[in-house]
Order: C-alpha cells, then sequence, then structure tokens
RNA sequence: CGGGGCGUAGUGUAACGGCUAACAUGCUCGGUUUGGGACCGAGUGACUCCGGGUUCGAAUCCCGGCGCCCCGACCA
C-alpha cells in the first residue's frame, strides 16, 4: 500500500486521556481510535494487524482439532436462566437490553450457554464425540473499570474454543494438548519468552483452571514464579497451602520471585456444569444416557495486540514482531531536488515496490512528498515496520538501498539488483 | 462501586472574576530547505463538556449531571 492514500496520520503528541502505553503509541501511530473508555476502533493499519493475530490463532485452533462458528451476540434471558447467569448477583457485567416487545436481551460476554444449547441438537451417541468448537467474535462486558488501553475493554474481540468430551479422561487429554497450542500461539505471537502457565483457582466451574499470564509492568496480575525453565507460575491471588498441596510443590513465598503480568489466556474444565443444564447428553456404547464433559478455552485478540505494543517498543514507537506487522516492508523514499535524481529515486522505488507486491511480500510504501525528512524517519520508527529500506540520491549513487532492521540500530547498503533477498 | 485528579480549536497546553480566549502543533497558500517531526511569511480553525446559579461581568466561583484518567475493590 501506498502510504499518500492511508487516510490515517501520525500524531507529535500522545492523547492526554491516555496512561497506557499501548494506547499511547496506537493511537499516535494512527492503528486504533477511541471511542470511550474500553472502546476502541481499529483502523486499516490496526485492523491489519488484528487479522494477522487472529489468523495465527486460528491457523492453531483449526489444526488442534477447532471447527469455527460464529454464534449470535444478542442473547436469550431464557437461556442464561437455565444456568442461573442471567442474575446481575452473579454476573455483575452484563450488557442488557430489551426488545421492542419488552422482552429481554444480554449482550454476550461469553457462550457456554449458548454453545451447549446448539450442541443439543447434534450430539446423540458416543460416535459424536469428542469434537471442539470455536469462534473470533466480539464479547462485550460491562466493566466497572475499563483501564490499560486496549487490556481491559468493554468491547473486545475473544476467540473462545469449547470442548465436548465424553468423559473426564477424554477431556484431560484435550485440555492437555491445547496447554501446547496456546504456548505455539504465544510463541508465534513472539511472546513465548515471557508466557508462563500459571495455577489459579478455577472459580466455580473446578478446583483448579490454568491461566496464561506474560510477565510486564503493564499487567494487572502479579504471578508467583515457579519454574523459569518450564515457564510454570502460580497466581499471586490463589497462592496457599491447599494449592501447594494439591499440586505438590514445596515452596516459600518468601523465596519466590513475584512478578506483574499480563493475563493472555485461559483455560477451564466446566466438567458437567452446563450439559447438566442444558441436558446434554450422549448413549454411550451400553446404550446409557451420561453428560458431555466441556471446557472452556479463552484468548482476546484485542488484548494480545495491546500486549504485544507493551513488550514490543522504544522511545520512537512500536517494533513489531514479523508475523504480526502489519506490513514486512517499509519502502521509504527521500525526495531530491536535481530533477533526474529524483526521477531515478522514485523509478527506482516503485520498481521495488511492484516486485514485492509480485512477490506478495507486504510492502508500505512511503512516497509522500515531505518538507522535511525526519518527519518520514519518525514516522517509520512510530509505526514499527520490521524492515526498512530507504532510497535516496546518496544510496543510488552507490546503486543501492539503505536497509535497517526496526529492532536493530545499524543499517547497511544493499545493490537495488539484490534488495529482494532482504525479506 | 469507594477515593483522588481533570474537562479550553483536530492535537498538546496557557489565560488574576474584567480588552477580540493566547501559544505551539496540525491544515491551506507562497517561498527557502532536504538523512531525524527544518525555516520564513500569510491564512484557517473554539457554543471554553452539558444544565442551572452567584455577579455589572464567569473558561475562571457555587450546585447538579455527563465524560476521561489514576489508585483500590472487582475481573465466568
Amino acid at each position: 500500500m501506498k502510504q499518500s492514500q492511508l487516510f490515517t496520520k501520525t500524531r507529535k503528541e500522545a492523547p492526554k486521556d491516555e496512561v497506557s502505553k499501548n494506547a499511547q503509541l496506537l493511537i499516535k501511530a494512527g492503528f486504533v481510535d477511541k471511542e470511550m473508555a474500553g472502546v476502541y476502533s481499529f483502523l486499516p493499519l490496526g485492523l491489519l494487524v488484528l487479522k494477522k493475530i487472529e489468523n495465527i490463532i486460528r491457523e492453531e485452533m483449526n489444526r488442534a482439532g477447532g471447527q469455527e462458528v460464529l454464534m449470535t451476540v444478542l442473547q436469550d434471558k431464557a437461556t442464561w436462566e437455565k444456568t442461573g447467569r442471567w442474575s446481575d448477583d452473579v454476573v455483575d457485567n452484563w450488557f442488557k437490553t430489551k426488545l421492542k416487545s419488552g422482552a429481554e436481551l444480554g449482550l454476550g460476554f461469553t457462550h457456554e450457554e449458548v454453545i451447549a444449547k446448539i450442541m443439543k441438537n447434534f450430539v446423540s451417541s458416543y460416535k459424536d464425540l469428542p469434537f471442539y468448537a470455536y469462534q473470533i467474535q466480539t464479547k462485550f462486558r460491562n466493566e466497572q473499570r475499563a483501564k490499560s488501553g486496549l487490556m481491559r475493554c468493554r468491547e473486545f474481540l475473544m476467540k473462545d474454543l469449547y470442548s465436548f468430551s465424553k468423559n473426564k479422561e477424554e477431556h484431560e487429554e484435550f485440555y492437555e494438548k491445547m496447554k501446547d497450542v496456546y504456548m505455539k500461539v504465544f510463541d508465534r505471537l513472539g511472546m513465548g519468552e515471557k508466557t508462563y502457565l500459571t495455577i489459579s483457582s478455577g472459580g466455580s466451574f473446578s478446583k483448579y483452571s490454568y491461566e496464561f499470564q506474560t510477565l510486564s509492568e503493564a499487567g494487572e496480575d502479579e504471578v508467583y514464579i515457579v519454574d523459569e525453565e518450564k515457564k510454570i507460575a502460580i497466581n499471586k491471588d490463589d497462592f496457599n497451602d491447599e494449592i501447594l498441596a494439591d499440586f505438590s510443590l514445596n515452596l516459600k513465598e518468601s523465596e519466590l520471585k513475584k512478578v506483574k503480568s499480563i493475563e493472555v489466556g485461559d483455560i477451564y474444565s466446566l466438567g458437567h456444569r452446563f450439559s447438566e443444564a442444558f441436558n446434554l447428553t450422549y448413549k454411550n456404547k451400553e446404550g446409557k444416557e451420561e453428560f458431555v464433559y466441556m471446557g472452556s478455552y479463552g484468548m482476546s485478540p484485542t488484548r494480545l495486540m495491546g500486549a504485544v505494543v507493551e513488550l514490543n517498543s522504544d522511545e520512537n514507537g512500536i517494533i513489531w514482531p514479523e508475523n504480526i506487522a502489519p506490513f514486512t516492508v517499509h519502502l521509504i523514499v527521500l525526495n531530491s531536488k536535481n530533477e533526474t535524481a529524483n526521477e531515478n529515486i522514485i523509478k527506482t522505488a516503485e520498481k521495488i515496490y511492484k516486485d514485492f507486491q509480485e512477490k506478495e511480500i507486504d510492502v508500505f510504501y512511503d512516497d509522500r512528498e515531505k518538507s522535511s525528512f525526519g518527519e518520514k524517519l519518525k514516522d517509520a520508527d512510530l509505526i514499527g515496520i520490521p524492515i526498512r529500506i530507504l532510497i535516496t540520491e546518496k544510496t543510488l549513487k552507490e546503486d543501492s538501498v539503505e536497509v535497517k532492521k526496526r529492532n536493530e540500530s545499524e543499517s547497511k547498503m544493499v545493490k537495488v539488483a539484490d534488495v529482494g533477498s532482504v525479506v
């Protein structure tokens, strides 16, 4: 894409109503726009990143056997009353609204009830199990306090996968597998090194569950690191003698390192809670009815985008990991006042731009005529595309372009003819 | 939901209860520049969050709302 055609612009000043690094940088660079607290629009650059994150998640969910669906946002009160979760005393972050008729509806904050109800239509025999369904969809949670930019929103994208198994053993096999699948996603997002499988209390569904916590000062959570090598931690809130005994851990709180972290995923064993509420059963080999054993697995692409920015930036801007950068290459021309030289600069840039496009390399071409080069270079640093290729009168005198990686300080000259080799 | 801070051109800031609400940046036009948001000049842009009150006079003081940020609580 040509930068001259992008409707967003960068800003010099960070917005005064944002303190978090992720929101400041993403707004300054034009990736997102804030509609209100905890509610953000994704602009062209931001959407490119979000789609890449989604696709990584989608690929890994598909590989794990997930089947993608898209469930509804508007949800029937009756469905939720089956589990008692319609009540505001049980769930305090509902957004609720009404039909013209006066009937009450909720805006989905999760989908266990909805999917359990759907599956009644399709599950009847042990031969139907196990299977896994997931979606990537907008969730609404009426947070009492939205904060930290993209990391705690009232409207956000969530990947939620639900597993349907015959019994606990079959469930646990998949549950274990999902730990690796999740870590694979975090690896591909460039945050695997800092992400810990974290033991936590399981809420109302089971005694324990696992969270994935990425170490960062920007996080809301705190974890005790149990094993740095294996990347295991315990959520600070859940650290007690019981949990240590149950996991056969011999640890002293005073000897553990406590680190702030961002919760980037969670996986739950749901057991029969929802299958009982919806009478979701199957016939086993003996012809006896049994309840389906469920699990749920959450991960938010929008929060991940915020987390990636928290982890990857410097004083000049964002440093996108290659896998999810909006573009792979930022091709920048610095125009010359010498007409012949300028023609050559533009001709060379256009050719490289076209070649990259033909090779399906994502290239962002800064073809803007600016009165100062500094502005173009500052923009490039702020936007944070991994590889910067500069074409100027000077570089072309050597028949070359200058190549610099965003995460390195040194640049190198590369012959125009060899420019394809830098990607 | 408790506590604290704040609300002024697109953005960031300023303005004692008193001149036409100022400065920077952005944007437009003209010119000079050309490897880190360069320079000069001329323009453009504000119902000072909303509603009420006090006052001769309110961006400024008071009351009530709404919104934003931070700390805490909360976070199936």
